[in-house]
Parts: structure tokens; C-alpha cells; sequence
RNA sequence: GGUCCUGUGGCCGAGUGGCUAGGCUGAGCUCUGCAAAAGCUCCUACAGCGGUUCGAAUCCGCUCGGGACCUCCA
């Protein structure tokens, strides 16, 4: 078997996968900011990462998984008022800051949960972390790449510049930077115009502020990511992600403040996943083309021609590569949801599969087979390939469904070629893409009711009464439930 | 303006220079009391124009279109 390659945006093309100490993985994802309820581009990070982190644990790594919350205050823009956002919309609201950040922070996780993604290993907290951040900053300043203006810090990128690698990941230069960063008001504290705040003094009106040795304050963007990742993954971890949009700045400066304090580069392999667009353009409150996720999973939005179930949003993001924009679209969406729905009930048919011999009665078949799971290895070595992982799937699907139907023997391949396709598409499904069936909810007095519904059904249509078993079934459907005649005489049902 | 990405069949999307993924739609057929599901076929595309090559969706150039970042952003 291959080993993981991973796309590295540092390096700007597929690495051999190598973590730091054998054995284990360190990974930091960019999380969210909880001062707004998450809209569909961000399931895009979260569940991308999610397999990223299912798939290492699969091949035998322990992984440590940390990702942040971001709850104190960013500025609305760098250099003007210095606003701190949760402030500003707690006033409108009227809420204490953190009580909105814990209405926001819960409902993330109810949205994470809801998309089948595994909680991180840790998932720190930007206000939890003051003193780290603080600490951080007096490092920087002791080397000499930051400074203090009016109880404010900003880091010194010229100088970074002039010494380190500044910009490699982005692709930036410092010239470039210089002639087009925009003209903003209140530049005038900051040495450079490149140069960016690392601790900001409050004015009075904001809320969210703590002690520092500058004065009363809240820190800088980037800084918490790099004091965060360092405390819990240390000097130099094996892979930092977040989406495309945070490269630059965020990155760029995470990698300049702790090559600073750490003298490394803080990750081996930075990986980024694309955005989803809308109508071919970026889905963010820029454009203000958001769809949240809580209207996404019920249809309330006018974009929406009705509601998409978590799975489905999940399969969606799956079917295209995490490089790659996806546009959103009704379309788009159904077809995943009924590409889904084909694929989880083969794989329900495929659990019942028994017997097959030592020896296939089609030998190439067999070997079809058997060459498709184990491509899809290799296709999940080869940079997180879920796209072709989902491909291979589709093209074993008809070969479950013809065993189940008899167009084909379960002896046409092996039982061991069997027992392969159960356990990999038991694997793949649930622990490596983390799909998991979504119809049935487990109730089993609805089971047992249904199954006594079958029961008469079959009577009847044993005697030919076909108004009574037309009746049966066209009642359940209209109550969403599918009634299927199989063909060995048995019936299942679906709820639609 | 700078840096970079991108343009694939009705829609969504893979595509490492040659063997032309996959999903969803649509059409036909088979199975079936009728349905549904399933199976089997079919519709076979690479923005345009040049170039390199025995051979290009894939490499190069130009033109046109779309987008990202440069500012909070997943």
C-alpha cells in the first residue's frame, strides 16, 4: 500500500506524510469565531478535517485534534474604531458578551454533532488563553519584532521580513504588500502598514478587556492560534488547517509570530480546504449570501427549494475533492441526496449478503472488485481523494444490488472477497467519511407495527386481494413510508 | 493594480499526454398483478484560436469568461 501524501500549501505540492514523533499526529484546525450562528461554508472546514481526523486514527496514529473557539473580539476593520465584534452585537442584543458567545458556541456544536463530526481531542478557548497570549507577546518583544504604540503591540513585519522567509506560504512579497494594502484611517500608530497588531488597547466602550502589561486590552487575531497550537501541540506539529481565506493574513502571521518565539515554523504541512460558492461566488457575509446550517437542515430560506438533511449536506461536501470549490445548488444537493440514499441502501443490502465459497464462479469479477476497495486506499492516500473513494463505491453498488436481486450468484465472487466488501464498506461509510443512516431513528414499536403491516400485505396479495395490499401500501406512502416488493417475495420498507 | 486559481456533457463534479471517473436528470428495455426499487443499454463533453507531440481535456502561448486573496471571513 501507498503511504499518505498530503497537499501542502508551504511547500505547494503532495508530501509524504512523515508526523514529527512516530505514531503520533498533532493537527490544529482553525475553528470558529461564536459570534454569529455558522452558515454552510463552514460545515465545508469542519467536516473535511473531520475525515482528515478519521482517516489518520484509521491508518493507526493517535491524533491529537485541537480546535479553537474564537470568543473575544476581532475588529470590524484593522485601524478604524477598534470594535470589538461580540461587544457591538451584544449591545444590540442586549446580552452579556460571553452569554452570546454561549449561545453561538453551543450551537456550533449542535451543528458538529448533527454533521457527524467527532469532537476535537481539545477545543480551546481565545478568552481562555489570555495569559499564554500575553506571554507570547512579551517573547516577541524580547526578540525585538514587535512594539509597543499607546498601549497597543503591533508586530514588525519589515523586519521579519528582512530576516525570515516572510510570505512563502501566501505567496506574498513585502514590496507587493506595501503598494497595495489599502488606505485606512488610523494607520498612523503602526510603523509599517503591513504590520499588525498582536495586543490592542480598549477604548472605553468595549467590553470584552483585560489586564496586560500595556495596559487594558484584548489581543490580536492571530495570536491566539499560535500561543493555542503551541501550549497544546508544541514548538513545531505535524498539520495546520483551515479554509483558503485564512492563507493570508492569518496564517502568514501565525508563521511569523511563532518563528519568532519558537524558531520553527509552526507546521510541517498547512492544509486548506476551497470555499463554497454561490452562484460561482464565495459564500461569506462579504456577499451576504450566507445560508445558515439551521436553514439549510430545515428549507427556511429562499435559496432553498426545501430542507437538506445533515448526511446529505455531508455526502455533498464528500463528492467533490476539499481543494476544489463546490457550488451550492438545488441540484446539486438532491442529486447528492438521492446518490446517498442509493448508496446507504445498498449498503444495508450488503450486511444481509451471505455465503459465497473459497473460489469465485467469476474470477474476474472478483478481482474487479477486490482491485476497487483497494484503490480506495490508495485514493485517500492520494491527498484525502473522498471524491473517487465515493466513486468506487457507486460502481461496487450495482454489484451488491444484483447479488440481492439474483441477476448474479453470491458465489459469482468469494467469501472472502465478500467479507472485504462488507468490512470496507463498513469502514469507509461510517468510520472514515462518517456517514451514518439517518431514516429509521431506531424506534422499534414503528418497526414492529410496520412489519405486522407487511405481514397482512403479503396475505392479501397472496389471495390476490390487491385492493387491500394497494391499499396498504399507497397509505404508508402517502405517510412517507415506501413499501419495495423484493424479489424473492420479501418486502422493505423506506421512509422517504 | 498585484499575486494566484479556474472554465469538463442538461446539472454537480473526477480526471497523472494515449485506455475517454462517478452521482443526478432524460430516453429505451428487463423483472414485476400494478407500482417502487433494482439491473442492462443509450445521450460521450472538455471556452475559443494557435503551437509542441506519433498522440492533448491534460503541456505552452494568446483571446474571452468566472473566481479567490491583497480588509473581518471556513
Amino acid at each position: 500500500m501507498s503511504s499518505l501524501k498530503v497537499y501542502n500549501s508551504y511547500t505547494r505540492h503532495k508530501d509524504v506524510f512523515e508526523p514529527i514523533t512516530p505514531g503520533h499526529v498533532g493537527i490544529y484546525v482553525c475553528g470558529p469565531t461564536v459570534s454569529g450562528e455558522s452558515h454552510l461554508g463552514h460545515a465545508r472546514p469542519y467536516v473535511t478535517f473531520d475525515v482528515v481526523y478519521r482517516y489518520l486514527m484509521h491508518l493507526g496514529y493517535k491524533v491529537r485534534y485541537v480546535r479553537n473557539i474564537t470568543d473575544a473580539g476581532h475588529f470590524e476593520e484593522e485601524g478604524r474604531e477598534a470594535e470589538d465584534k461580540i461587544a457591538t452585537k451584544a449591545v444590540i442584543e442586549k446580552l452579556e458578551p460571553m452569554e452570546l458567545v454561549q449561545k453561538y458556541t453551543n450551537l456550533f456544536h449542535w451543528a458538529m454533532h448533527e454533521l457527524n463530526n467527532l469532537d476535537p481531542s481539545i477545543e480551546p478557548t481565545a478568552t481562555g488563553h489570555i495569559i499564554e497570549q500575553i506571554t507570547m507577546i512579551q517573547e516577541i518583544m524580547q526578540e525585538g519584532y514587535a512594539y509597543e504604540v499607546n498601549g497597543s503591540v503591533y508586530f514588525d513585519v519589515k523586519k521579519f521580513a528582512a530576516n525570515y522567509n516572510y510570505g512563502k506560504l501566501s505567496g506574498r512579497i513585502l514590496d507587493d504588500l506595501l503598494e497595495t494594502t489599502r488606505d485606512l484611517e488610523g494607520q498612523d500608530e503602526k510603523r509599517n502598514r503591513q504590520d499588525f497588531a498582536l495586543w490592542k488597547s480598549a477604548p472605553p466602550e468595549h467590553i470584552m478587556r483585560w489586564q496586560s502589561p500595556w495596559g487594558e486590552g484584548f489581543p490580536g487575531w492571530h495570536i491566539e492560534c499560535s500561543a493555542m497550537a503551541t501550549k497544546y501541540l508544541g514548538k513545531q506539529f505535524d498539520i495546520h488547517g483551515g479554509g483558503m481565506d485564512l492563507l493570508f493574513p492569518h496564517h502568514e502571521s501565525e508563521i511569523a509570530q511563532s518563528t519568532i518565539c519558537n524558531k520553527h515554523v509552526p507546521a510541517r504541512y498547512w492544509v486548506h480546504n476551497n470555499m463554497i460558492t454561490v452562484n460561482g461566488r464565495k459564500m461569506g457575509k462579504s456577499y451576504n449570501n450566507q445560508i445558515r446550517l439551521t436553514e439549510m437542515f430545515s428549507g427556511n430560506h429562499p435559496l432553498l427549494q426545501k430542507g437538506y438533511s445533515p448526511m446529505t449536506i455531508r455526502f455533498f461536501i464528500l463528492q467533490t475533492h476539499y481543494r476544489s470549490t463546490l457550488d451550492f445548488g438545488n441540484d446539486a444537493l438532491q442529486a447528492a441526496e438521492k446518490g446517498l440514499k442509493r448508496l446507504w441502501e445498498a449498503y444495508d443490502v450488503l450486511k444481509k449478503i451471505h455465503g459465497g465459497d473459497e473460489k469465485p464462479e467469476d474470477e474476474a469479477l472478483d478481482a474487479k472488485v477486490r482491485k476497487q476497495l483497494l484503490e480506495m486506499d490508495e485514493f485517500m492516500n492520494d491527498d484525502f481523494h473522498t471524491a473517487k473513494v465515493l466513486a468506487n463505491m457507486f460502481d461496487l453498488t450495482p454489484v451488491i444490488n444484483s447479488i440481492k436481486d439474483k441477476h448474479i450468484s453470491v458465489s459469482a465472487i468469494s467469501s472472502g472477497t465478500l467479507d472485504l466488501l462488507q468490512s470496507y464498506f463498513k469502514n469507509y461509510l461510517e468510520n472514515i467519511l462518517g456517514l451514518k443512516d439517518e431514516t429509521s431513528s431506531g424506534n422499534d414499536k414503528l418497526g414492529g407495527a410496520l412489519e405486522l403491516l407487511i405481514q397482512i400485505r403479503k396475505e392479501a396479495k397472496g389471495r390476490k386481494d390487491y385492493t387491500t395490499s394497494d391499499k396498504i401500501r399507497n397509505q404508508l406512502h402517502e405517510l412517507g413510508i415506501l413499501l419495495k416488493d423484493d424479489k424473492d417475495g420479501s418486502m422493505s420498507y423506506t421512509f422517504a
